[in-house]
DNA sequence: CGCTGACCCTGACGGC
DNA sequence: TGCCGTCAGGGTCAGC
């Protein structure tokens, strides 16, 4: 489910929630996410106030007067503030109750997302060594260029990579590179500076599209509807094996890359 | 260091 | 109807 324009407009329905509320209580119905969630939850958060909501990549991180609680969404999780009362569903894994009578309440069928605390003060390794934020003015196509020299791996695979750049999942990397003119298994250290400034150009722009439009669509997912505003957006090749290229009309390719399914237009991406 | 493939887990879907 | 294989928006890790 989330990409990097999910996460984000999570984050900016979950924070006016959230924001100065105090955590009264903590539920675990199932610890054993991607990591085991820490069992002493309960002491860790509560009492406390959360002060504000952030990401970084595609984590969250609650922000409280003793450190902070990060949280991954993996591939199926989503986060919702419910009534405490709001009747459990499969999956719903854990419960903040907050001082409001709501409750911010982590559903996750696949599991592979995960909650960790880090103390004030504290590092952790999850969030070292990432690389910039794409709608950062350090993400450029400077820098991808520069990374990218004498990489022979598909250009779809290095942009995917959080060490040259977080946030970037199999969508928005089909998508941009579609955008970008750009053949998805091209050799990473193949691709001239000029290319990389245009696909950079077209990361930041399709990440702040499907941003906007799940500011949109998403309005009410706080209340219960979880439907990912940005699948109504346009999509040029994601999804879209066999069917006509948006531009010249050919039928769409598919390939697997990194285990991830990759679609393009050989006629339009070089 | 760079790259590939296995793996964590549940659910949806298509073919038989 | 049921069973089986395949695939799914993510990320880490072992091994070569």
């Amino acid at each position: 489910m989330p990409e990097l324009p999910e996460v984000e407009t999570t984050r900016r329905g979950l924070e006016p929630h959230c924001r100065g509320r105090h955590v009264v209580g903590v539920v675990v119905r199932q610890g054993r996410l991607r990591w085991p969630v820490p069992d002493d939850l309960d002491a860790l958060l509560c009492g406390q106030a959360i002060t504000c909501v952030e990401r970084r990549a595609k984590y969250l991180l609650f922000r409280l007067q003793a450190g902070t609680l990060l949280v991954h969404l993996g591939m199926s999780g989503s986060l919702r503030v419910v009534e405490q009362v709001a009747p459990v569903l499969t999956h719903d894994h854990i419960d903040l109750q907050l001082d409001s009578g709501q409750a911010l309440r982590y559903h996750d069928p696949r599991r592979f997302g995960s909650v960790h605390w880090i103390a004030t003060g504290a590092a952790h390794p999850l969030l070292r060594g990432l690389g910039p934020e794409p709608l950062s003015t350090a993400f450029d196509g400077q820098r991808m260029h520069q990374l990218a020299r004498g990489r022979r791996t598909p250009i779809k695979n290095f942009i995917m990579d959080a060490k040259v750049v977080v946030g970037i999942g199999n969508i928005y990397a089909n998508e941009a590179l579609f955008l970008a003119g750009i053949r998805p298994d091209r050799a990473a250290g193949r691709v001239a500076l000029a290319r990389y400034q245009r696909l950079a150009e077209k990361i930041k722009q399709v990440l702040t599209n499907a941003i906007d439009q799940g500011g949109t669509t998403l309005r009410d997912f706080v209340g219960g509807d979880g439907k990912p505003g940005y699948f109504a957006q346009q999509l040029y090749v994601y999804g879209r094996e066999g069917a006509p290229c948006k531009h010249c009309q050919r039928p769409l390719h598919a390939c697997r890359l990194g285990q991830r399914s990759s679609v393009y237009c050989v006629t339009c991406q070089r």
